[in-house]
This record gives C-alpha cells, structure tokens and sequence, in this order.
DNA sequence: TCGAAGATTGTCT
DNA sequence: GACAATCTTCGAG
C-alpha cells in the first residue's frame, strides 16, 4: 500500500513541481492524495501524508474564497500555482490550502487531513491533551496545528523549505473516495471532497457522538 | 464605522 | 447533539 515496504522518508521524496499545480484543481485534489507535507522549524521537522483534501473551485464555486471577486484576504489565489494560502478562521483556526491554476480561474485545495510521519512527539506537544495519534491531524485546524502552520506561510511558494509537498506514493483509484465537501453552507453538495479509502485519519466533519 | 458570517474545534448536556 | 469561543474580512450605511 504505502511506504511501509522501503527506507523512504519524506527527505528522500522530492518536491513536487509547481507544474504540478498548474492543473485542474480536481486532479490536483485527487493527486495530492498520498503526497507528504512537511514542515521544517527550529523546534524539528513535522510531516504528514496527505489523506484528504477539498477543491475549491474559482469564482464560479460559491464556496470558494475567490466568488466574490480578488479582495486582500484571497489575493494568493490569483497569484502562482504551487503557493500556500493560509487564512485565519472563526478565530481560532488556521486553514491550510495549495493554489492551483485552472484556466485563469483562481482555485485552491483545501488539505483536509494528515497521516503523521515524522515529528510525532513535536505535534503531541504542539497539541497537548491529545493522545492518540489519529486525533493530531485528522481536520484542517487540527494538522496546522500539529505542523505549526501559521499565516506567516501564506503565499510561500511549496517547492522548498519551510513547507514543502513531497511526491509519495500514488493512491489508486480503487482507494480513493469522493464525497461532497465538509462544513461549507454554500454548494455544499458538490461532491468535490477526496479521501483515501478506509483511512482512519480522515476527518468525518461533524464528529457523531 | 458597524454588524454579520465564516472551508472549525472542543466542551458540555 | 448542541453550542460557545474568538477574530479577521467584507459589505452596507
């Protein structure tokens, strides 16, 4: 299934392209299942691969940051494919998103949740009270949290340290799983959310008691 | 200048 | 299952 049969850690992963992002924001989402987040800080290195990510779509989708036309806050989204785009929310939270480029139109995909690879220790620390490993990265406040993802990542290009996506292996499509996207009020039914199949680090949104 | 909404999470009932 | 926390952004007046 994943790296569990090599030696391979996210240093030996190169970057991915930015030409990589500048695709469809849907086959980004998509391929940016199994791909690895790393984030490199004076306090270590924290890693994760990514297991499920939401696509917003350009000034067409309602949901995305960028309906209402370029503003301040969304200004990263009409800059280069392949760049962070961080925002504070409710808050409380920060949102990691990578822009991607989609015939002009500006879309981003929003990164969902993590499967921690390195740095376990640093995230429990990061997040304390939280045991299990499962409950460290699995939403988008949760893994910028453990990674210490803040808005002074906003706009730093992906390809290079501090923050950089590393290729991983490729999720076949047998494994991956689309349903609509989380937490939105707008087209919130579009089914524009992917996930790695039977993944218990997926987020499940509203948590069910 | 003011008010409302928001791509969430943790806690309480 | 329901709701409060907390603050940035944006639209309206």
């Amino acid at each position: 299934m994943r790296a569990t049969d090599g030696p391979t850690t996210p240093l030996s992963m190169k970057p991915v392209a930015r030409a990589f992002f500048a695709r469809p924001v849907v086959e980004v989402a998509r391929d940016l299942l199994g791909c690895v987040l790393v984030h490199e800080t004076r306090d270590g290195r924290t890693s994760g691969m990514i297991v499920e990510a939401e696509a917003y779509i350009g000034e067409d989708d309602p949901a995305c940051h960028a309906a209402p036309g370029p503003t301040d806050r969304n200004e990263p989204l009409y800059g280069e494919p392949g760049m962070a785009y961080v925002y504070f929310i409710y808050g409380v939270h920060w949102c990691f998103n990578a822009v991607t480029r989609e015939e002009g139109s500006p879309s981003a995909v929003l990164v969902r949740a993590l499967e921690p690879l390195d740095g376990l220790p640093l995230m429990q620390r990061r997040r304390p009270g939280i045991a299990s490993d499962v409950g460290l990265t699995n939403g988008p406040g949760k893994l910028c949290k453990a990674l210490g993802i803040t808005g002074d990542l906003n706009r730093k290009p992906l390809q290079r340290k501090p923050l950089v996506v590393r290729e991983g292996d490729r999720v076949s499509d047998k494994d991956v799983e689309v349903t609509p996207r989380i937490g939105i009020t707008k087209s919130a039914d579009w089914p524009l959310r992917y996930i790695v199949r039977a993944n218990k680090y997926v987020s499940r949104g509203k948590v069910s008691a």
